[in-house]
DNA sequence: TCTGGGGTCCTAGGACCC
DNA sequence: TCTGGGGTCCTAGGACCC
């Protein structure tokens, strides 16, 4: 048996929603979430059909429906299912009320919000002012965000957050506590017991078959394996899977969780293919200048920029699309970020049908002072920025419609008809 | 799966420098 | 001129997570 006594113990919990927007959705109503059908169905996905976003409890268990089912016409028609549109802006207010919650068992260093339906606490220095044992504090955390919004809440508690992650998506959820333990002493009998590798923290479909070539089915023979091999297949990410298969994790949880964001990108499945080089290149700027808009927000200047542009199926290129990424003179005025992406972009395209459109900026920079360009003229660079800046206010006011590109009005923009998504889904109202 | 959207991290190969 | 090696930066692409 491994030795953990050189391990970090920390009592780490990992606390995710369940089915986070369809129980916003439950409450807004007035019903349980545990008990209501209710799915949450967006059609701002571009396909005409619907998507499924979320799934309450109850619709999952009974009816079987899962999360991302591409055609809503699959869903069984009844009279006691419920079908709502999502509201985006509900569930990012709901989210922050929740994590103020978390706020008070630790201190704001101690809490990593993950995604908008999880955040990971480390309550070793804390808990005690909270209760007995770990499971109290649980209990009492769950108690506290069910008795304030209505929402149901499952833990993870581990020595490290690998454990408390895994003890959330593989035990807590299924228990009818809704929590779940697991430290070093458990991995025999809980980590190993996992059934299929795909369960696994970071393994997918590619990484279980090329595990599978080795030999290796189960985490219990991932532990067993030879770690010098897994190396040598898989480099640092086999010494990882290695590591994580004996449930040692020795990252720290700030780093892990809480990475400031290294790039911001937009990206959208067109609504119909495009073939004309004039309509792509309108919904190109429209995503570049989102995105150098969103980056102005928080003064920052990209120093990386990213094209992808996929085709449609009914391609005949062998391709399924290109991408290209470049290092670029740090700026985030619309001009500059949008010529580089048609330089990309003109670059590369040969006339395919093209369905999905994705831009995205990195190696960001405080703009805190402009930083001129001696070759342009000072003042005509600084109107660039200052108009950027003041059409970002506007549209902040009055609405990302309320100032509008001429190219943006043709059949081919997106733009205004998506200005009101958040995330590629309907907002609903909006909240402070 | 005939197309959701927003992110992060890792690797390999080429260019270029010393 | 040929051969050798180490290091860094850049770009393309794969894989995974929510």
């Amino acid at each position: 048996m491994y030795d953990y006594k050189n391990e970090p113990r920390r009592l780490i919990f990992a606390i995710d929603n369940k089915s986070f927007y369809a129980s916003c959705e439950c409450v807004e109503l007035g019903i349980n979430p545990l008990e209501a059908v209710l799915v949450v169905m967006s059609r701002a996905d571009n396909t005409g059909s619907g998507l499924v976003l979320a799934t309450s409890p109850m619709a999952k268990k009974k009816y079987g429906i899962k999360n991302n089912v591409s055609h809503g016409c699959d869903l069984p028609m009844l009279k006691e299912m419920i079908i709502v549109p999502p509201r985006m802006n509900l569930y990012i207010h709901r989210n922050l009320q929740i994590n103020n919650i978390f706020r008070e068992y630790v201190a704001d260093e101690d809490l990593h919000p993950y995604s908008i339906d999880e955040s990971i606490l480390d309550l070793t220095k804390s808990w005690r002012l909270f209760g007995k044992t770990p499971f109290d504090v649980a209990r009492r955390i769950q108690r506290e965000v069910r008795d304030k919004l209505g929402l149901y809440t499952t833990v993870g508690i581990g020595d490290n957050p690998l454990l408390a992650k895994l003890a959330l998506d593989n035990e807590a959820k299924h228990n009818e506590s809704f929590m779940a333990y697991w430290s070093y002493q458990n991995v025999p009998d809980k980590v190993w017991k996992i059934d299929n590798l795909t369960d696994f923290w970071g393994v997918n479909k590619r990484t279980e078959k090329r595990l599978n070539k080795l030999g290796i089915y189960t985490i219990k023979e991932l532990a067993s394996y030879d770690p010098y091999w897994l190396k040598k297949e898989f480099g640092v990410v086999g010494e990882q899977l290695f590591a994580h298969s004996w449930g040692v994790d020795r990252s720290i949880l700030t780093q892990k969780f809480h990475a400031k964001s290294k790039s911001f990108g937009n990206s959208q499945v067109l609504p119909r293919d495009y073939t004309k080089q004039r309509d792509i290149e309108i919904v190109i700027r429209e995503i570049g200048e989102q995105v150098a808009s969103r980056i102005r927000s928080r003064h920052k200047m990209a120093r990386n920029i990213h094209l992808y542009v996929g085709f449609g199926f009914n391609q005949i290129s062998d391709k399924s699309g290109f991408g290209k990424s470049k290092k670029i003179e740090a700026t985030n005025l619309n001009k500059d970020i949008v010529a580089q992406l048609l330089l990309m972009f003109r670059e590369l395209y040969n006339g395919e049908i093209v369905r999905n459109i994705s831009v995205s900026v990195g190696d960001l920079t405080d703009d805190n002072d402009l930083q001129l360009d001696i070759f342009q003229k000072a003042d005509k660079q600084i109107k660039a920025h200052d108009l950027d800046y003041l059409v970002d206010d506007i549209r902040k006011r009055f609405g990302f419609n309320s100032l509008i590109k001429a190219s943006s009005l043709l059949d081919a923009g997106t733009a205004k008809s998506r200005a009101s998504l958040v995330g590629g889904h309907s907002g609903g109202n909006a909240y402070d």
